[in-house]
DNA sequence: TCCCACAGAGACCAAATTCGTCCCACTATG
DNA sequence: CATAGTGGGACGAATTTGGTCTCTGTGGGA
C-alpha cells in the first residue's frame, strides 16, 4: 500500500497541509521574492494563516525572508521537485490522465496538478510540461508552427536563457491579434526559436482579414513563404481559448458575441469557433493556417489549463483537430465530469 | 525521494499525527473491546484528546463503538498493517538494525518499532516477531529450549489457537520460579510446542536449588532425560530481565540485591547476572542450562525490549552468549546510545 | 434478581491557539 | 525625497483544544 494511500486513510488532513505548503512553496517560487501581504492575495487566504505557515516552512528551514520578501532556500527547492510528485500521486492524476486519454480519443494526454484559474503558478508548469513534450517530439529540420495567446507566451518562457540545440524552423501559424505583442504567435514563434536553438519566421499580417484583402496579402512574398511553411508544417502547437475570452480579444462587440455564443460557441482555437460537439460555428477569415491544413499536420497539440476552460476544451477536443492535449488539473476534472454527464444523457435517451 | 522522508520535511507535524494514531489502533486491537478510559490510562494520554482523536478515527471507518467499548473495523484492522511499515519507515528502523547489528557482532537484530515500557501492545509485536524468526529458523526435529518470563509468555501467546505444523521438542531450559504460572518456562514450552504443532517435555524442578539437592534431583530419570534434551538443543529462545527484576522475582532480599548492584549486575539471562561488559557476577546454582552448555547450541535467541532492558540487554549481548537479538526500537535506540558513548569514552582514553 | 463497574455521550469552563487587523520601522527604487 | 513594498510586532476576538464532571445505559457477577 502506497504511503500517500495510507496518510490519505488515517490522517487526511495532513494530506492537505502539505497540499497547502505545496501552493505556498510553488508560489513562492514564482514570485520570489515576494511580500507576505502580495502572497496571500496570490493564493488567496489571509495574511495571517499564511504568516503561520510561512513561520513554520522558514523553521523547517524550507525558506527565508529578507527585506525583499520571502525565497526558497536550495532545501525548498529541491523539496517543490520531490512534493509534485507527491501531489501526483495523491490526486491520482495518473489514473485520470489514462482515463481522460481514452474517453477524449487522443494520442496523449498529459496533465499537471493543480489549476490555473486558482494559481498562476499552475500556468507556468503547464508551460514546462509543454516544453519537456516539445522537446521529446521535435527533430532537426522539423517546422513547428505556433499560435499566441498567454498560455504559449508561457511556453516561450519555459525555455530559459540558453538554447537546448534543436534546429527546427518556427512560424506563427496565424496573424497578429490585440494589442500585448507578448502573446502574439510572432513572439511566441521567436521565443520558442530561440530557446529551441532553431530559426523563425514572422508573419506580417492582422489574423482577421476582410475577404477583399485577402488577395492582395497573399501577393506578398514573404507571406506566401511562411503560409507555405505552415502547410508542410510537422507539429502544430495552440492555445485554447474560451469563446467568450477570444471574442474579446478579437475586438468583437457585444451584439456579435451574443451572436457566437447562441450559436453555442464555447472554445476557439486557430481561429475557429466551436461549440461542445466540435462543430465549428464560426470561422475568421484569415491568412495562415486553415482548417484543410490540419489533415497534413502530423501532430497537432492544444495547451490550455484552468477549470474554466473545460468546455473550449471540451469543444476543441471533440472535433478532433488536435492529438495531443496539455492541460491541469483543475481542467481536467472538470471535463471528466462533462463527459460523464453527456454520456449519462446520452444513455438516458 | 521517499514520501515518508519528504512528509519529515515539509510537515513533521503530520508524521507525530499518524504516529500518534497509529499507536491508538494498535493498542485498540490489542485490548478491543476497551473503553475511552482504560485506553487513554494505557496510553499515556488525557482521556478528552483520545476522545477527539477516537471520533476523528471512527469518522474515517476505521473503528466503531458500541457498550463494550471501542474496536476496530476491518478497515482499521487493514490499515494498521500498512501503518506498522509506514512506521518502520519514518523512524529509520531499518538502518538501526543494521547500525546495532554490526555494534554488536550479532548474526541477526530485529527491531521492533515502539517502546514496550510505553506500550504494552509493542510487547505484542515484539513476540510476533519473535514467532516469525521462530518458524523461519526452526525444522522439524529440531529440539526447541525456552526460557520463562513475561515476553517469553507472549511470544507462547503470538502463536494462535491452530498449530503451523513444525515437529519439534521443546523443552523449558531452566526450573520453576515465582507464583505466576503463565510464565513458567514449561508453560510457555507446553504453549510454544502446541503453537508449533510439536511436543514439549516438562521440567519439574525450581529454578534455584541448593548444591546438596542438586545430586539428588539429577538422579530423577525425567529431570536428567529433559536436561539431556537441553544439552543438544538446536535452538534456545530466551528472555532477558534488569537485574533488579529478576532479583526480585527469585526473592533476594534487599541485602542480596545490593550486593549484586554492587557488583555492577544490570541483567539477567537464564540464571546468570551480567554485568555491563558481559562478565558474570552471579550465578544461581541450579538444575537446566548451564553457562558450559551455551556453547554447543547454534542457534540462541535472546528476546526482549523496552527502553528500561536496554543496560540488560547491553550486558547480555556484550557476554556473546546469544548470536541473535528480537527488541524494540525503545531499548535499540538507548544501547546504541550507550554504546557510543562507552565508544567514546574508550577513545577518550 | 439486584447491584455495581464500566461503557459512551454530553456539558461546561479554563487554557491555548489561531485569526483578523492594525501599526511601525526599514529600504530599495524612481 | 516620496512612495510602495517589505518583515515584524501587537492585541483583542474567535475558535479550538483540554480537563473534569455528570448522566444514562448495560452487562456480568453475586
Amino acid at each position: 500500500m502506497d504511503a500517500v494511500a495510507i496518510l490519505q486513510e488515517i490522517a487526511p488532513e495532513s494530506l492537505s497541509l502539505v497540499e497547502n505548503r505545496y501552493r505556498i512553496l510553488a508560489a513562492i517560487h514564482a514570485l520570489a521574492p515576494v511580500g507576505r501581504r502580495t502572497l496571500a492575495q496570490a493564493l488567496g487566504q489571509s495574511e495571517r494563516s499564511l504568516r503561520r505557515e510561512l513561520d513554520r516552512l522558514k523553521e523547517l528551514g524550507l525558506l527565508d525572508s529578507n527585506h525583499h520578501g520571502v525565497f526558497l532556500r536550495t532545501e525548498g527547492f529541491r523539496l517543490l521537485g520531490s512534493l509534485q510528485v507527491l501531489i501526483r500521486d495523491s490526486h491520482d492524476i495518473g489514473s485520470l490522465e489514462r482515463d481522460l486519454q481514452v474517453s477524449l480519443g487522443l494520442n496523449r494526454l498529459i496533465v499537471v496538478a493543480g489549476d490555473s484559474d486558482k494559481d498562476s503558478f499552475v500556468k507556468t508548469e503547464l508551460a514546462k510540461a509543454a516544453k519537456r513534450y516539445l522537446v521529446e517530439v521535435l527533430h532537426n529540420g522539423d517546422v513547428l508552427a505556433v499560435s499566441g495567446g498567454t498560455t504559449l507566451s508561457e511556453v516561450g518562457q519555459a525555455f530559459g536563457p540558453g538554447s537546448i540545440g534543436r534546429k527546427v524552423t518556427v512560424i506563427p501559424a496565424r496573424g497578429g491579434l490585440g494589442e500585448d505583442v507578448n502573446i502574439q504567435a510572432n513572439s511566441v514563434a521567436a521565443r520558442l526559436a530561440q530557446g529551441l536553438g532553431g530559426t523563425y519566421r514572422l508573419l506580417h499580417a492582422p489574423d482577421t482579414v476582410e475577404p477583399a484583402f485577402l488577395k492582395t496579402l497573399l501577393s506578398e512574398p514573404r507571406i506566401r513563404h511562411v503560409i507555405a511553411l505552415i502547410r508542410r508544417a510537422d507539429v502544430l502547437l495552440h492555445g485554447i481559448g474560451t469563446a467568450e475570452e477570444m471574442a474579446k480579444r478579437r475586438g468583437l462587440d457585444e451584439e456579435q458575441l451574443m451572436h457566437l455564443i447562441s450559436e453555442g460557441a464555447v472554445g476557439e482555437a486557430f481561429g475557429y469557433y466551436f461549440d461542445p460537439k466540435g462543430s465549428i460555428v464560426f470561422a475568421t477569415s484569415s491568412v495562415g493556417l486553415q482548417l484543410e491544413d490540419l489533415a497534413r499536420i502530423p501532430r497537432k497539440i492544444a495547451v490550455g489549463g484552468g477549470r474554466s476552460k473545460a468546455w473550449a476544451l471540451l469543444s476543441v477536443v471533440s472535433a478532433g483537430y488536435c492529438d495531443v492535449c496539455i492541460t491541469d488539473e483543475g481542467a481536467a476534472r472538470r471535463l471528466m465530469s462533462l463527459i460523464k454527464k453527456r454520456e449519462e444523457t446520452e444513455n438516458g435517451n
